[in-house]
DNA sequence: CGAGGCCTTGACCGCGGTCAATGCCCGTGG
DNA sequence: CCACGGGCATTGACCGCGGTCAAGGCCTCG
């Protein structure tokens, strides 16, 4: 039950057994339901989760009211409002499951002791940093240089499994496209 | 000279006298014109910069050849084409002098050598990445929650130097609205 | 002094948002 | 099992933000 989560860390650093053993053991399970939000604005991010099934999705909501999404993670994917994770401050963004979905989750406190005891860990964080920001990038470049159906054919190319796995209002929302063009769009191509 | 750049690094982390002097002298000073272009698409990104004096700004062309601003970096302050120097890709951003500039630069390969030999080097990255991604993420809201008038009013707020010191041109490339806009909105507030 | 940028201002227009009506699907309870 | 209600998707009509194009003025630097 674990294997995933180990693998997921041995993919990433060199690291002995019973280092493995000691970042298990700091992480625990747990099992949501479809819809529930699991970190709201206002609250400081004091977990990091890892995804074993399902999905979570980190959104915050604009000055009108709608929802903007900013990430989707899926499967065997690390995922939390980093913002807040990194700040220490209140986040601005909601996690919540969008999903039937099951998680591993570790402290922010035992997280940051993991980076003193394992210098390997900091690696894995480093990566996982990187990661964060050359997405992060790459979506700010589409908003600013494609149109909306460009960013939508781009999803489509590059990321297929959000448009089909996923009710339209949240690709939408993902886009930063009214759910009306999203569906326009979807008609015409 | 270099105590501009050993103050920096002695502020992020703990680090002994040796230490600091195995990094600086990594270092290299080099000083450039007014816009000149330090790193263009296509090429790797070999190098991370720290600025003495002046300016660098990262930028890249969009598809009907207009220029867009991603990010400036002043006085003391590591910038580089920060996704080709993570991806180790060649880089779809230029990296530009806009005034007399004065800079430091260590080449990818001696950072990636310091990474190893010196574990607080990986903090500091670490810091740089998480600060990266924070600035980011704010620029990336803001573009999803703001129109021309909010952005324009923001940056003013938050970084009024930017602004002020540089010309209009890349201030609306910066925030992406045409110069036309940009004029348009100093003139009415 | 001249030329080339840069900034300003006006006229026009298109992308994509909002509002509204209708249809569809699905879960829930009588 | 069917009826109903609520959320999601579709389609049409309309409109506003901000882009483009163009002309004119100004400043800077060679």
């Amino acid at each position: 039950m674990r294997e995933r989560l180990s693998s997921y860390i041995r993919e990433k650093i060199i690291i002995s057994d019973e280092e493995v053993e000691q970042v298990l053991s700091l992480f625990k399970v747990m099992q949501v339901k479809k819809n529930k939000i699991l970190i709201s604005p206002g609250e400081t991010c004091q977990r990091l989760y890892f995804i074993y099934k399902g999905c979570l999705r980190i959104f915050f909501l604009t000055a009108g009211g709608t929802e903007a999404t900013r990430h989707f993670a899926f499967e065997n994917q690390f995922a939390t409002a980093l913002v807040s994770f990194i700040t220490n401050e209140t986040s601005k963004e909601f996690v919540q499951a969008i999903e039937d979905t099951i998680l591993y989750y570790i402290s922010q406190k035992d997280f940051y002791h993991l980076l003193q005891i394992i210098p390997q860990w900091e690696k894995l964080y480093r990566h996982y940093l990187e990661y964060a920001y050359v997405t992060n990038t790459n979506r700010l470049m589409s908003f600013i240089t494609l149109d909306a159906t460009a960013r939508y054919r781009q999803l489509l190319a590059q990321n297929p499994s959000i448009v089909m796995r996923l009710p339209n209002k949240m690709v939408a929302s993902y886009l930063n496209i009214s759910q009306e063009t999203l569906s326009r769009l979807k008609s015409k191509a």
